[in-house]
RNA sequence: GUGGGUAUAGCUCAGUUGGUUAGAGCACCGGAUUGUGAUUCCGGGGGUCGGGGGUUCAAGUCCCCUUAUCCACCCCA
């Protein structure tokens, strides 16, 4: 009979003493992107249908079956999956492309996918991205693959793999295709059911199964740097030696295949062995037709997304977020009795004038009780007043840290907690 | 989408082969001289046992359905 409402499936509360956590990586975030030069973009979380599909590829399963989509009337608008999409499109039609080609953007909030929830998974999730459009110098891979890994270093994780490939572009990658796809079928049959049917919807996903019997036949499959061009192996040469003058050694992964149609040439990863097989915290790489796939002129594009949850258990599983605490005010105003509950909140009130966060017991607690409420919390300061005081015009300023009390009076306070401060 | 596990107080969990008023720790509230936070001691509030149906004299316990969550698969930032 009762009706009792829980979040959605897959969709969870940031409460507030989760914040810190969060604001932690959000900073982090906002600050190395600010310091690469990375202006923060806020397309809509929602685009027309077609720009997903268009943009993501019609086969990968996140078009097929894990938007969320919206029809109203003739619209049918779909909640982003992830943030490209929307970033291109907000560039061209914004026509930077004519007056301005060369954008760093960033964004970070909510993406959604229709999803079975799993830890780590969920249907609504927050991904920090950066997306760099404008220019196909190689210098800008290494950059986007560094400020990526430097925000995991930011956060206290060491030991982290960048890893990286090439898939080349249009022609390779075609003629790549065709020589796994030559390469692989004589055997087709020893391959596992999962496999067959990879083949037919993307053949390179064969070649990263986690059967180890499918591995063994993968073994001297094709290797795609092998298929580059004359250019694109210059692209992939050029993208490692920048990374080395940003000081960090490149470690090429020929299995590295993202999953999205989009990209093309520098694809990387982000991984962290210590979480075992599904390691994998962050993924990027260059775009350069994307633009022009999605109706703008044909500029090249780099850029990567991370994910939050992901990060987060990590830092949890290694400790790194002991001692967040959730924020309290700086001042607890404790009135001795119920008689000074006006004076208390004239105090409170010109804590908060003088730019001092303040509270106070509303519940009628004994003094002993906001004592330990104050006491509690991460407070800095207790103001104390009880008759005594109020008739003084003075207060009691006790510095919760050091245990030390001295007395202000009431007109002062908020100065002499300034310059304590 | 497929397979499996779990669901008891705000949190972490006990609860025998079905059998009286469902427990603990932590947390919360009050008190131990109505002017100072810890520890300790005493006391207290709080659960329609996730929800619905069924079997039974009797269901937290057994069966079915449902919702959520976790794990693996699928897929993937």
């Amino acid at each position: 009979m009762k009706k009792s409402y829980q979040a959605p499936r897959g969709m969870r509360d940031v409460l507030p003493e989760n914040m810190p956590a969060w604001q932690r990586l959000e900073g982090t975030a906002r600050h190395l992107a600010r310091l690469f030069g990375f202006s923060e973009v806020r397309p809509p979380l929602m685009e027309e249908t077609t720009l997903f599909t268009r943009a993501v590829g019609e086969v990968t399963d996140i078009v097929e079956k894990e938007m969320f989509t919206l029809q109203k009337g003739k619209t049918s608008l779909s909640l982003r999956p992830e943030g490209t999409a929307g970033v291109v499109r907000a560039y061209v039609q914004a026509g930077y492309a004519k007056r301005d080609p060369l954008q760093r953007m960033y964004y970070c909030g909510p993406m959604f996918r229709y999803e079975r929830p799993q830890k780590g998974r969920e249907r609504m999730f927050t991904q920090f991205g950066v997306e760099c459009i404008g220019s196909s110098d190689p210098r800008l891979d290494a950059e986007v693959m560094d400020l990526a890994a430097r925000f995991f270093e930011e956060l206290g994780l060491t030991g982290l793999e960048v890893r990286m490939n090439s898939m080349g572009d249009g022609e390779d990658r075609d003629r790549y295709r065709a020589a796994v796809t030559d390469f692989l079928r004589p055997k087709l049959g020893e391959f596992c059911e999962l496999c067959q049917s990879r083949f037919e919807r993307n053949v390179l996903r064969v070649l990263d199964c986690k059967n180890p019997a499918c591995g063994e036949l993968s073994m001297g499959a094709p290797v795609l740097i092998d298929y580059l061009g004359e250019e694109n192996r210059a692209h992939f040469e050029a993208v490692q030696s920048s990374l080395r003058d940003l000081g960090r050694e490149p470690c090429v992964d020929t299995g590295i295949v993202r999953g999205l149609d989009y990209y093309t040439r520098t694809v990387f990863e982000i991984h962290a062995p210590a979480i075992g097989a599904r390691s994998a915290l962050c993924g990027g790489g260059r775009y350069d037709h994307l633009v022009r796939d999605l109706g703008g002129p044909d500029v090249p594009a780099v850029g990567f997304a991370i994910g939050f949850s992901g990060t987060l258990i990590l830092l949890e599983q290694l400790g790194l977020l002991e001692g967040l605490e959730r924020e309290a005010p700086e001042v607890y105003v404790i009135g001795f009795s119920a008689e000074q509950k006006s004076e208390v909140l004239k105090v409170a009130g010109d804590l908060r004038r003088g730019g001092i966060s303040a509270i106070y017991d509303v519940d009628g607690r004994s003094f002993k009780a906001q004592m330990q409420a104050a006491g509690k919390g991460t407070h800095k300061y207790a103001v104390i007043l009880g008759d005594d005081e109020v008739e003084r015009g003075v207060v009691q300023l006790k510095d919760l840290g050091a245990k030390s009390q001295i007395e202000v009076p009431r007109d002062q306070l908020v100065e002499a907690i300034r310059s304590a401060l």
